[in-house]
This record gives C-alpha cells, sequence and structure tokens, in this order.
DNA sequence: AAGGAGCTCAACCGCTAGAGA
DNA sequence: TTCTCTAGCGGTTGAGCTCCT
C-alpha cells in the first residue's frame, strides 16, 4: 500500500461543495460496506475528503432517511418547546424530528428565531423573549395546527420559506405594523391586548407567532395555567401531547406520529431529567 | 436593470467524549 | 493510567440566492 505523508495527504484535501460524483461515490461506499470508519471510506472509496466531511455528508445529505424541505408547523413547534428545555443540543432535539438534522434544526433556529430575537432586541436567551415563546408563538402555532386541521389540510402541511407563517418577512412586517413589535414596551404579555384579532383559524401568508395572540384566560398568569399550550415544566404537557395537535393529520407523517412516537415523546417530555 | 442588503444552508472548524490499545 | 483514534457536537463561515430599492 501506497504511504503518504502527511503533508502529502493534507495537500490533497479537497474542500467545499460535494459533486454529484464525490456523492455517488460515497453513496455507493457506504451502501456497499455501511457507515462508520470516516476516515477508512474516504480512503477506500477514493475520494479527496477527510473522514469528518464524508460523515457530515452522508448524514445530513445523503442518507436515505434525511427529509428535506420546509419544516413544518408540527415541527416548529416542537422544536421550540425541545429548544425551550434543552437548549442548544440541536442533535439531541433532532433525535425527536424524525429525517431532519441537528445541522437543518441548527439553521432554522438562529435563521428565523434568533432573527425574531433580534427584531424584538431582546436576547434570544433572555426571559423576555422565552415568554414570548411560550405565551406567544407556541399557543399560536398549536392553534394554527389545530385551525388546519379542523379545515381537513394536513396539520403537518409543510411551510414554504417565503409563506412561513411564524416567520415569513412579509408576515413579521405586517406583524410589525399592526403591534408595534419593535418597541420593546410592546411586547406580547403587554400588547396582546391591543394587537389584532387572532381569529383568523386559517393559515394565513402573514405571520401566524408574530401577530397577536389573545391567551385564554389565566394562561398569562404562567406556565400550565391555562387551557392553551402549556407545555413548559409541564403542567398540562399530558394534554398537549395526547392531543390532536400532535397526532398526525396527514399521509407523509405517517411514521413520526404515530402511536408509538407520540408515546415515546410523551415519556421524553415529562422526564424531568432534561 | 443593477447593485446592495439580507437570508439560507451546506460545509468547515475546534473541541470533547468514549473506546481501545 | 495514558495515549491515540474516531465519532459526534455545537459554533461559525461563506457562496449563492432572493428581495428590495
Amino acid at each position: 500500500m501506497e504511504i503518504r505523508s502527511e503533508n502529502e495527504v493534507l495537500a490533497d484535501v479537497k474542500k467545499g461543495p460535494w459533486t454529484e460524483e464525490e456523492d455517488a461515490v460515497l453513496r455507493s461506499y457506504v451502501e456497499t460496506h455501511g457507515e462508520g470508519r470516516w476516515n477508512s471510506v474516504a480512503y477506500f472509496a477514493g475520494l479527496r475528503r477527510t473522514g469528518k466531511s464524508c460523515r457530515l455528508r452522508w448524514l445530513n445529505y445523503l442518507r436515505p432517511q434525511v427529509r428535506r424541505g420546509n419544516i413544518s408547523l408540527e415541527e416548529q413547534l416542537i422544536i421550540l418547546e425541545l429548544h425551550s428545555r434543552w437548549g442548544n443540543r440541536w442533535s439531541k432535539i433532532a433525535k425527536h424530528l424524525p429525517g431532519r438534522t441537528d445541522n437543518e434544526i441548527k439553521n432554522y433556529w438562529r435563521t428565523r428565531v434568533q432573527k425574531q430575537a433580534k427584531q424584538m432586541k431582546c436576547d434570544v436567551n433572555s426571559q423576555q423573549f422565552r415568554d414570548t415563546m411560550r405565551y406567544e408563538w407556541m399557543p399560536r402555532l398549536a392553534e394554527r395546527i389545530r385551525a388546519a386541521e379542523f379545515k381537513g389540510q394536513p396539520a403537518c402541511l409543510p411551510v414554504s420559506s417565503s409563506n412561513d407563517p411564524i416567520f415569513d418577512n412579509r408576515g413579521v412586517r405586517m406583524a410589525e405594523l399592526e403591534s408595534g413589535w419593535k418597541d420593546p414596551s410592546l411586547m406580547p404579555e403587554v400588547s396582546s391586548g391591543i394587537l389584532s384579532d387572532s381569529s383568523d383559524a386559517q393559515v394565513s401568508p402573514v405571520s401566524g407567532l408574530t401577530e397577536s395572540y389573545n391567551p385564554p384566560d389565566g394562561l398569562t398568569g404562567g406556565p400550565g395555567s391555562g387551557a392553551g399550550y402549556s407545555g413548559w415544566d409541564m403542567p398540562g404537557q399530558e394534554d398537549m401531547m395526547s392531543s390532536e395537535l400532535f397526532l398526525d393529520g396527514g399521509d407523509s407523517w405517517d411514521s413520526l406520529w404515530n402511536e408509538e412516537n407520540v408515546w415515546f415523546l410523551r415519556q421524553q417530555l415529562s422526564d424531568d431529567h432534561f
């Protein structure tokens, strides 16, 4: 076997976007020999890539299970919920979203959620922002999922990035115009009463979560105190997880929202060892 | 139509944990 | 116990795309 010096190997390593040919080589090799030993994969497959790069490409792009495309409403809700519990544990969160990669979720969080925090002029880890998610966005999302199901649409209807009911730019701007959210003094807790009516049950192109949401009586009193979404620190989580909100109404999510997975998620979310 | 700004996402980097010698 | 290797994780970057003016 040819022995090459480290420098020779390093100089030979290719970086940047993968070509179709490289993808085909990697896919073929992994399908034949299986995953693991990524440095060996790179070497024996004849790819001028690091093992790390091969692993990443396979896991995030080439794996057959990888779901590509827009994040659905339910996925958004799960991401918000799980992030509130685990923080930036992307791979852990990704385990609860079959087919989604940690990278994808991380990107979603950074591009959509953090952007909102920025527009609200508050830190994404601040209590203010967390409360906004907790009492405004998540109930709002749940409401929209319910509404979509009620209207006979699949609740897991993917949300196009240009039509994102949560973070769509145009929606955000409309919501900002309506509510003055860019002004920290008009944050949801104090502004919900003056915001526009939230009774639009349809999934409109306008931001769903940055619109107003009038919490059910008592909800603003704290987690789990109202009839709406209450899944933080878990009073009421049983209701949430067993409700129709989290049961598949469409075809594409059969594998995710089956009984077993709902049970598993319920177990996870009721686990105090977060 | 053109240029700039902003956004998305694939890919890289550095670090850490775990396994095995 | 220590060292090395590997896999995995989270943070960051930058190319390409879209939108706005």
